[in-house]
DNA sequence: ACAGAAATATTGTTGAACAATATTGACATT
DNA sequence: AATGTCAATATTGTTCAACAATATTTCTGT
């Protein structure tokens, strides 16, 4: 399943298993990426493991300071608020000029289906992972490439944030039933309704991880 | 002017030295550029120079081939589609959200003023720089970094692109009097008309664009 | 306890080395 | 003359070792 792609330049292949490990939470953000161990841990040479640095930290992923090294990036309330405006921009402005026989309507439809599978079994980490394939489809609405590509670099530093939060079961949950109903707008040819629902359910979640945020950082 | 960014690594001065060479057209779309010629050129080691090859290609204004090099992008019907997608999206979108008291728009005002002074003066490379700050004017209208920062990728991939036509004339100056009429509508308070204004301005832009690819292609 | 200085570790950058792949050129065949 | 084959050459991909410049830690004297 995890493609390695060997055909990909090694700083590339670097980066993409860094970013997993971002992501997935097992780097702590704040936390320095030491040169001398990554190049141990990951068997490359330093100038290897830099291009890679260098790489996540133009996606945003990762900080870097002079003389000091690099560290993962901590998400703050600009950034959380910065990253919202990202998404009502793309993902409304998609949907609002949604054509009705997109074949990426289907494949939100097929999300919206899964999650509500994953929720009644419980899986918060499959329904997470329904919920942002459903957006994803979202921007495929747009056919661009450097729409997508952009956005896949937008998620990655979203799910940063997601790692701050405690409860992952309240992220997406209640985020099904309005995938849901602004499906059904798009499938019946009403884009102007479908983006403006999107619209009230990234305020929503803006709002959530905002709180989440608080309470991490009061906590700390 | 030139800001060296004395306190930046030297893999950002150098994509940014290169940079500045890929969109005034000294680099020609599809040429090769070796390592060995450009660590020399600019007295650098070949380990540098890759690090800022491969931030300029993640910028797409470069393109790699696995064990060829590194080559200038070259601009496609494909890709000039594509960025006028994403420029639909960011610049419309920012137009139809836009508050009548944002700073951005006394830039967009000024940008107007400017291109039409240059016009009078029959200067095509003032008018086409006024229009570039004029957009750039307008996506800082949505308030977002990240944003931001994605268009300025993208300008630079269209600016690759301008390097294609012969006539820089008529490519800036028929549009001067459409931004004056979209500041206008936007200072007045009316950001839908001005999105709907905006999208026929690229509409129009993007159909030169690609009637000069076409051109430039069957000349070669 | 604390300021300053010496010692240590880390990053920033370079140059050389070598394997792997691509390009070129010479040569032979049809 | 055109084409295919194979050796010779050049370029990229990656590593390693070195060293200067900057940070961090440890030591020391008060």
């Amino acid at each position: 399943m995890t493609d390695d792609g060997d055909g990909l330049p090694l700083a590339d292949r670097l980066a993409r298993r860094i970013r997993t490990l971002l992501i997935s939470g097992e780097l702590a953000p704040g936390q320095r990426l030491s040169e001398a161990a990554f190049s141990e841990r990951f068997d490359v040479s330093r100038n290897s493991l830099r291009e890679a640095f260098r790489l996540l930290t133009k996606d945003g992923l990762l900080r870097h300071e002079a003389n000091r090294g690099v560290f993962v990036a901590v998400p703050s309330m600009a950034s959380i608020i910065d990253i919202y405006r990202v998404r009502r921009m793309l993902e409304c402005g998609a949907l609002r000029q949604a054509w009705q026989q997109h074949p990426a309507i289907r494949v939100m439809r097929e999300a919206v289906t899964m999650a509500r599978l994953e929720r009644d079994q419980a899986n918060w980490i499959g329904v997470g992972s329904a919920n942002m394939t459903f957006h994803a489809a979202i921007i495929d609405l747009s056919d661009s490439v450097r729409l997508n590509e952009f956005y896949e670099r937008i998620a990655a530093e979203l799910r940063l944030c997601f790692g701050l939060l405690n409860d992952p079961e309240h992220l997406h949950s209640p985020f099904v039933d309005m995938n849901d109903a602004i499906t059904t707008l798009v499938e019946t040819n009403k884009p102007h309704e479908a983006a403006a629902q999107m619209e009230t359910y990234l305020n929503l979640a803006e709002r959530t991880m905002l709180k989440a945020l608080e309470r991490a950082s009061e906590q700390a």
